[in-house]
DNA sequence: ACTAACATGTAAAGCGTTACATGATTTA
DNA sequence: TAAATCATGTAACGCTTTACATGTTAGT
């Protein structure tokens, strides 16, 4: 079992083939087509990214957005506002940076899934703790997973509303910029479906796990090994 | 907005409140009492961890260890083996130690679970895929899956079987090393079955999404936005 | 007068991985 | 004799976060 070698891509260092994957996800952003600053950008991760892919800080996508730019994946301008509030750099996604996504997500191999799963990490060590304790995480978390839910639902049916509303304007097809709001596509409110249908998930799984508890805490034999 | 302030108990910098939550982890696998080499944590932390909390590298376990030893939590002992493979280094936890993760799982706040899920970034781009290449990258992640799920539920019934067997033992109660298998409680138990069925819902989400796909595929007006 | 939102960045530090080095024993 | 497994570690690098710095405008 050598130290898991998988991929061995590029012999050099760290990540010779290329960018990672956050990198991807800040041009994804912008492949839908528009033109937004970081501080959007953030926001925009914040109700997209976030439920499946984490959000990046926002020191994170302004380096992100300076290296996409230095590799010609994307070109920014100052703009000054009418309102007043200070001038800020907005990000468009160049021709050669939609060639790079698109290569990206037709060519790389798919990252699996990783999981840092706080609560059931607390759960596992659950030897060490008092049966209210356990009670209070799956209860804590189950309600986490329901405020998610909410969220990506939310999100969900905003931006299915503004993908109708995109699909019967004519105007598509060759690279237009959708309608106000950004990443209205079919894919984006597909995912975020997903997201809801995610936390649900989550949502019935904390339960289930404190009726588990419950039916060992109660049974005569005790299930598999005993409880506190 | 600014930039995410959560938590700040200790000013200073990075990480001020002690251990990164792998340190715990590690030191979670050793709360169960048995004295393991940084090669045994690594395999046994693939079985258990490794379904909701990812599995560090060998050399982030050697590391921890390191640490941990440093900071009182471990003690180590070089043991010749009579087979003739090297010299191996075990590691015990020590009474500080217990009470030092007995506290942070109970006085730390739960981190928030964190998902980084591959193909779903992957989907969220389906505007740059062609079809069939959609349809592979969910038909991997339900492989993916449902390979997950069975692992999960084998460990988890090796570790009840354990649990059930050392349960029945009237040798209990005082510090008293468990049975051979290490980690066979109740709560790794339930974990595992909570992997077991995490990823079987992963597997359905990923054929549900399949046939969301399909549905706006053929549907007449095409539900939110349009498919290529 | 204060707080929140808008807006962009730098610096420092820690987390975690990959590549590499080393070497014995077992199995094919 | 080659490969896999056991076994431990170092070095380098890149990712990501936190804290900090700075300044404007809008709302209460």
């Amino acid at each position: 079992m050598a130290d898991d070698t998988r991929d061995t891509t590029a012999p050099g260092h760290g990540n010779g083939r290329g960018l990672p994957a956050t990198s991807w996800a800040v041009l994804g952003l912008l492949s839908f087509g528009e033109e937004l600053s970081g501080y959007d950008l953030k926001k925009w991760s914040d109700r997209s990214l976030r439920f499946f892919y984490w959000s990046p800080s926002f020191s994170q996508i302004y380096g992100e957005l300076k290296r996409l730019e230095k590799a010609g994946y994307a070109t920014s301008r100052m703009v000054a506002q009418e309102t007043g509030t200070r001038d800020k750099r907005v990000y468009r996604i160049t021709d050669a940076g939609l060639a790079a996504v698109r290569d990206w997500a037709r060519e790389t191999r798919v990252d699996a899934p990783v999981l840092k799963h706080g609560p059931m990490l607390r759960l596992w060590l659950g030897h060490l703790l008092e049966p209210e304790q356990i009670h209070e995480v799956l209860r804590q978390h189950g309600e986490f997973a329901e405020s998610m839910r909410l969220r990506a639902a939310d999100d969900a049916q905003h931006v299915e509303q503004m993908a109708d509303a995109t699909a019967d304007d004519p105007d598509e097809g060759g690279g237009g910029v959708p309608g106000e709001g950004g990443a209205a596509g079919a894919y984006p409110a597909l995912t975020l479906r997903w997201a809801e249908r995610y936390y649900a998930s989550e949502r019935d799984l904390a339960l289930a796990m404190l009726s588990d508890i419950e039916r060992l805490g109660t049974e005569p034999g005790g299930g598999a090994g005993r409880l506190p």
